[in-house]
DNA sequence: AACTTATTGTACTGTTCGGTACAGTACATA
DNA sequence: TATGTACTGTACCGAACAGTACAATAAGTT
């Protein structure tokens, strides 16, 4: 393959991305496609056999991206509850961006169609920051700063709280939270959720 | 308006219900909806205007009767956990049912066409649950039964645990939980929420 | 340069589907 | 039984759009 196949090829996965996040996947017809990247249908049969194929490789790329968001420091001097204010932020931040919000849309939609497109997309997105947090907290309970003995479950109540908040309002379209009011939910939540793993499972 | 006039309607109407529920809206062509309930595509017109107005008269059926699911007992003596845990098992359910999570799909897809579909749909549905379930707590704590002091937020956070386990994944299309995944689920929700309201917000 | 392979542009096909036109039929009311 | 209104069935229109055919052209390779 040559060098500058892959780059017309990012270039068509980037403009099929942007338009899909911005109008929707049956909203957005190849020829629109074309016209922003250039280049010919034909290629674009070429490269991804059909439209679905284009829709694959962009929801492939938009949670590879997402996995880079965030990562706990191994820094055990952090406060715990700061650590969790944190990734409560970003986690909110991240699920109710536009990008997100629109994946999640798309998915919902089209995994009728598609069902192992759910499982993908769940597996690489959402799931990756329950991966994350599970992991943390466990680390932490062995380290004696938290009281929890399922950590998978607990967190499963952190992101429950977390998204409480904004998400369900977020997906059908509902302004987003300001970056103020995310900060103040996020901390909100945590602490109810210390609180609530004040008692044994 | 005749009687036939008014059964033909609702005939129109459950047949489109029943489709887009199964199928999806989009999905849903008008002469399918004809052949389920018979008549003519030309009556269809007559009575909606076009296929957004039978939608629009789906969701405000289908949330009208989302209303009469689930009630608080007035009364005093049924112990606070357990009322609480009957209202979590519910909410649940119905979040989960199909008929409720095609009515979210369809909404999140057409809202970007229609805003206000959002809007009425949220505060018919699942809004309604944040508000009986608001003033139920605060209702318990003015009886003293519950150490909180704003009844909105803390609604929010028992509905963000009761959502948490399962809706994001069945929104997607992924299984729905079984009747005791849904009760334990609701328990442990309900649980972890009165531990996390012993102390102050 | 000669040759091969990848790419482009344009035009086309086939189909799906919302919406309309219209002629004919049931139905209610008087 | 006469008359107007509501309904039905069928056929059609027009637009949108995924996917294809093909001739012309560019880009690599030797």
């Amino acid at each position: 393959m040559r060098p500058s196949t892959l780059i017309k090829r990012q270039k068509i996965i980037s403009a099929a991305t942007q338009l899909f996040f911005k109008q929707g996947y049956p909203e957005t017809t190849l020829d629109q496609i074309i016209e922003q990247c250039g280049g010919s249908k034909q290629t674009l049969y070429r490269y991804f056999g059909d439209k679905k194929g284009i829709l694959n490789e962009v929801i492939t790329q938009g949670t590879e991206e997402m996995k880079s968001v965030f990562q706990f420091e191994n820094d055990s001097d952090t406060a715990l509850i700061k650590q969790l204010n944190e990734f409560g932020y970003l986690y909110i931040k991240t699920l109710c961006s536009p990008q997100l919000l629109n994946m999640h849309r798309i998915v919902i939609t089209e995994s009728r169609r598609d069902p192992e497109l759910a499982e993908f997309f769940l597996s690489r997105g959402p799931q990756h920051f329950h991966r994350i947090l599970t992991e943390f907290l466990l680390q932490q309970a062995e380290q004696g700063k938290l009281n929890i003995n399922k950590a998978p479950l607990a967190a499963t109540r952190l992101l429950g709280l977390l998204k409480g908040d904004f998400f369900q309002e977020a997906l059908v379209g509902l302004p987003c939270p300001s970056e103020q009011e995310i900060h103040k939910s996020a901390q909100q939540a945590v602490k109810f959720f210390l609180q609530g793993c004040s008692a044994p499972d």
